[in-house]
DNA sequence: CGGACAATTGGACCTTGGTCCAATACGGGT
DNA sequence: ACCCGTATTGGACCAAGGTCCAATTGTCCG
């Protein structure tokens, strides 16, 4: 259904080397970018679709490890292929810690890489998958009035009606208004699925 | 609260290897079992508390390696923390993707083993206390009858007892009867709650 | 100021869910 | 044959949830 177009993007200082490699995606029908160095990747971002970074641990200026904590700080969640000349145990563990998808050493076999690199778009397409259906969440959830949110999170507590209107210092009528309001806003027909849908939110809900 | 004592358990084919790690971690206050083979930790298996495994990734017969993939097919979930002395970048990402919580390199300094240690030991805490909550969940859903599991299913999917009772066949008076004893028995006040019981059970519920 | 939105409440009414008491039926195991 | 657990159903009744209509109050904005 949605053929949308995976795209490798390739970081490393060397020419050549951004030559091979973009050859090689293209000839397994990948789209290709490359980047001269982390901060240019840094300032043109990511596109749209699915995605990996096939990135060179060493480069001057910013490493591969930097860029990897960089992104991680600005909460780009893009699966990364590591590729070094000169790995050692240290730096693969510490990018794998990091959650590097996979990390290669120089000379990389083409197989090995394209299998690495398709695994971590598919892992990518998994988690915009998800990230998608919470973003999808999240809109519906803002489109609630606080005290429709303050209602809902009772709901999915369990509570009574009758309840709620006490803790809220309000009458169960009006109670019943957020509620149906707030089951309309958030698109379920259930307490099961308005349940279902907070724990994802990682609402916190009502103690007592 | 629950002061279970946390272990380690050592597996080295060295006899120094493991003296020095028995008195190192008891000379922090872990409590320390070692072994000499991996086919010897299988056998004896690991206890009640809290742990971890350090080990060794070259070993006669059984590798370090091997056992980790031997305990993941027996689903035994233990964090692991390789130690080696030849070790090589893709066995560090091989043992990293396949769960271990660290893998360090020999000469190992006596502080960061102690940090990965504990680490280790944190991450199976957690665990731990989340297998337990679960188990407890189980306990509670194998209580059910058959019948009961059903209802369960079809009550956490939101649906009316008047739709139950159409889907399964009978009355809507029985199903309520079998939703009482579904929620006295698992233990929950309300069909929210059930809710995210069901979900944390992954139970599949009801499609139509 | 007029209007839009949020929060609030009342009344009437119907549908659902939950509880109590009581009863029938079937299969297994003692 | 008898008891137990499981599944089933009925009637009565009350509590809780949901819906329709209508209304008031306060705030923020153009």
């Amino acid at each position: 259904m949605t053929a949308e177009k995976n795209t490798v993007f390739v970081v490393d200082d060397d020419p050549s080397v951004r030559g091979g490699l973009n050859r090689l995606f293209k000839s397994v029908g990948l789209a290709v970018e490359t980047f001269a160095s982390a901060a240019e990747f840094l300032e043109r971002g990511r596109g749209e679709g699915p995605a990996c970074l096939v990135l060179d641990v060493r480069m001057p200026e910013l490493s591969g490890l930097d860029l990897q904590a960089e992104l991680a700080r600005a909460d780009v969640a893009i699966p990364i292929v590591f590729i070094t000349g000169h790995g050692s145990v240290p730096m693969s563990v510490r990018a794998m810690k990091a959650g590097a998808a996979d990390f290669l050493e120089k000379p990389v076999d083409e197989q090995e890489l394209l299998d690495a690199v398709n695994r971590a778009l598919a892992r990518d397409r998994r988690a915009r998958r998800e990230q998608a259906e919470l973003a999808d969440l999240r809109r519906r959830l803002a489109s609630l009035t606080s005290r429709e949110r303050e209602v809902l999170s009772y709901v999915a507590a369990g509570r009574l009606n009758k309840q709620i209107a006490a803790e809220l210092g309000t009458s169960e009528k009006t109670v019943k208004v957020h509620r149906a309001r707030v089951m309309e806003k958030m698109e379920v027909a259930s307490v099961a699925e308005l349940a279902r849908l907070a724990e994802k939110l990682d609402l916190s809900l009502p103690e007592a």
